[in-house]
DNA sequence: CTTGAAGTAGAACGATTGGTCTACTTCGAC
DNA sequence: GTCGAAGTAGACCAATCGTTCTACTTCAAG
């Protein structure tokens, strides 16, 4: 192995394919995949089976990614209402920078047709974690209807991710945060 | 003209595109739409100048039509307040239909990744066009600060409809309804 | 009856797609 | 030193993409 030279074409190939999914699209094509990792073709079908594996294996791994990122938004705060309320303020950021393009779950879901293609299952996956997250959050803090709050909250978060790339300019995760605080009580 | 038979190829397409654009996303390839509209390749390209035209076409006309279902939503109610919340009953049915797939625009946007694409500016107005009847009913209702809260309700409705889109089985609607009447006071 | 615009049907185009395959290189293990 | 697994480079394939084009039909206007 190389243990040495460290990111092999498999991590090479998941970090290019989760940079072009999510600036171009599921659409972009296996040759631009290429390109950008500087890997061979068949290093793709090798590791991956094909597209939709490598399509599976970047949103399994981004998935975990962004819900460490969820988790670090909410450490960022020592009481558990500001906890929650914290996790609106890292968004604010989020969809503030340029090169913020939407929830990745979401598009790709729109990108594949097919109900069967593994991808979703993958995208469901993350949203559960995502609302178990929120769940815990507010279990933790006593609140009267856990799993109704937590829906509220995420449909909140989705709105805002949604008018972000949309509308960056517009600070939507702070109608958000307000929104939010009266979801938390 | 035809006068009486009413509907020409160039209806056909516009309608067969609406539905294929959005049930398997702008993706679909043009014989498809052809054949779903039982129209000949050559009608498109004379009425349209393409694909890119076709999909600029069903934008536009399909931002008519979904701005009156909202002016039919609020319609429904008589009382100011009512009316905003109205809309929201109205997303819950629409959201639970079998067929809903997520909001139209933001997949369109997703599916170009061509920021210039003649579709984004289709969008554009759709939101436009929804934000300003928004802030109207506020006015109206001689709410506090009526661009504000156009961007809460705004940011809910986007939230209903991706979070009916994934798991539309919740009635995101009326979490989202309950919100809605926070904003509105 | 004729003419011409508008429609249909479908072959064909160049480009691009995801995927397969061959030939060559690299490099650690034995 | 040799061997084999893993990687690179790139030709190649069938399928599909959006688009252009030709040939035939339809039908109301003059």
């Amino acid at each position: 192995m190389h243990p040495r030279s460290s990111i092999g074409p498999r991590e090479r190939l998941l970090d290019a394919a989760q940079r072009l999914f999510y600036s171009q699209g599921a659409s972009v094509g296996v040759d631009a995949l290429l390109k950008e990792a500087n890997v061979a073709r068949r290093s793709l079908y090798e590791h991956f089976g094909g597209k939709d594996g490598l399509v599976e294996a970047v949103l399994r791994r981004a998935a975990e990614q962004d819900l460490a990122w969820y988790e670090a938004a909410l450490a960022a705060e020592a009481e558990p209402r500001d906890r929650l309320l914290g996790v609106f303020d890292c968004l604010d950021e989020l969809v503030a920078d340029a090169e913020f393009r939407g929830c990745r779950y979401f598009a790709t879901d729109l990108a594949f047709a097919d109900p069967d293609h593994p991808a979703h299952a993958q995208t469901a996956a993350f949203r559960r974690g995502l609302r178990a997250l929120l769940v815990r959050e507010l279990e933790a803090m006593d609140h009267a209807d856990p799993e109704a709050a937590a829906e509220q909250l995420h449909l909140l978060i989705e709105g805002t991710l949604v008018a972000g790339a949309t509308q960056g300019k517009e600070h939507p995760a702070r109608a958000a945060r307000d929104l939010a605080a009266v979801v938390i009580g």
